[in-house]
DNA sequence: CGCACCTCTAAGCGCTTGCTCAGCTTCGTT
DNA sequence: AACGAAGCTGAGCAAGCGCTTAGAGGTGCG
């Protein structure tokens, strides 16, 4: 009852599929499968076999694709940190005052954590089942993600658009409130994505004092 | 100034003390065994014989104080719950105008998440964890505890103290805040509890735009 | 003392776990 | 038609899980 429904697009066109760049079809699903269960249940309270069971598949068809559960959850964590990245990135790098960009990165950043809430638990909330090399890895993309907002909050301070006394704290609560969102989101809930992005977007704004 | 100064007096003094209305003494340390082990790798990734063997006894000597591993869940995110909740509700029920007041409730909630995040961090993310019936008596007691905030809010706002377009909304981000403060805190960083509680009274205080 | 009571251990039961492997099917290529 | 590679399954292994049981040892009370 998901992304398996919408195949049937152009070739090109897999890019803004969720798990597009997954392949081959098998491995996705596995993968989707694995997303679904670990959000759920948590990684370790999650079974090989629950994950292919939801794939329709056997237990031992997971170590076709992958070398072990712990590489599943490496994979889902290293695409879904790209992916955050990525958009606190592309709104650090965007046009505007820093207060309109700090707002775009809001804004952007817990829509996502919203509307993909399931992976999102995932990638945030189980890192520490990831092994050691594969936990140090995704560590060194969070302090990235952390740079990137740090980053806007540095140049509305120096523009004197901003008033934060302390910008490593706030730079840490801002992320630290974005990503919480995935915990306590619930899609039945009468919020959308939009309307937290917004509500959260606004409180940010506060939180560094810019001026209107 | 704080809910933790009004502990009563006891004989042997154990009322302050984190777990000392568990008794006997082995049920205590199996507990204390149990919130570490649970912090540090999780709910399922615990053995009944990990929390035993921190506790200097055998896996069979845990049968005898708790029914089940989840009872012992239970009696940490149950103990824990109480706490939380006493900390905002001494707080909300303090004197001062409402801004005094929602700055002390986020001072010491986030204190206690900070001093004491091995405990919070199972009390808070573990909750999925529990039966069924456990669970929906904890949730209740998170009910509480939003209620507890809200009504900070909402006597700011009504005295003209705040300017808060969504109240609902701006409560929940406020506890996420603050919640999620055990998941980053290390207490081998350069802040203390004390002076994350101060940094966060004062991003809450601008969330709420409360006026000095 | 004698006996009940509580606490705790050594051993282990039944079951589930992550993972493996021999073999079957389905291909594209020759 | 013949063949090797790739994808997948059924069966199952060693290890570890939560939890139970029989009984040892200490303590308090008649």
């Amino acid at each position: 009852m998901n992304a398996a429904d919408a195949a049937e697009e152009t070739p090109g066109g897999e890019d803004d599929m969720p798990w597009g760049e997954v392949t081959p079809e098998a491995a996705r699903r596995l993968l989707v499968a694995a997303v679904e269960a670990f959000a759920e249940r948590g990684y370790h309270a999650t079974t090989t076999r629950d994950i292919a069971g939801r794939a329709g598949m056997s237990p031992a068809a997971l170590y076709i694709h992958y070398k072990t559960k712990e590489e599943l959850l490496h994979r889902i964590s290293r695409i879904g940190h790209d992916k955050a990245l990525e958009i606190l990135r592309a709104a650090a790098d965007g046009e505007g005052t820093a207060g309109e960009r700090l707002a775009d990165a809001v804004r952007s950043f817990v829509r996502w954590h919203a509307e993909r809430h399931t992976t999102a638990r995932v990638v945030q909330y189980e890192l520490d089942a990831l092994g050691p090399e594969h936990r140090t890895e995704i560590v060194a993309l969070r302090r990235e993600s952390d740079a990137a907002v740090r980053g806007i909050i540095d140049e509305g301070v120096a523009a004197g658009e901003f008033d934060v006394p302390d910008v490593a704290g706030t730079t840490v609560a801002v992320l630290s409130l974005c990503i919480d969102v995935s915990r306590w989101f619930n899609a039945q809930g009468r919020r959308t994505p939009d309307e937290v992005g917004a509500l959260y977007a606004d409180l940010v704004l506060r939180m560094v004092g810019a001026q209107k």
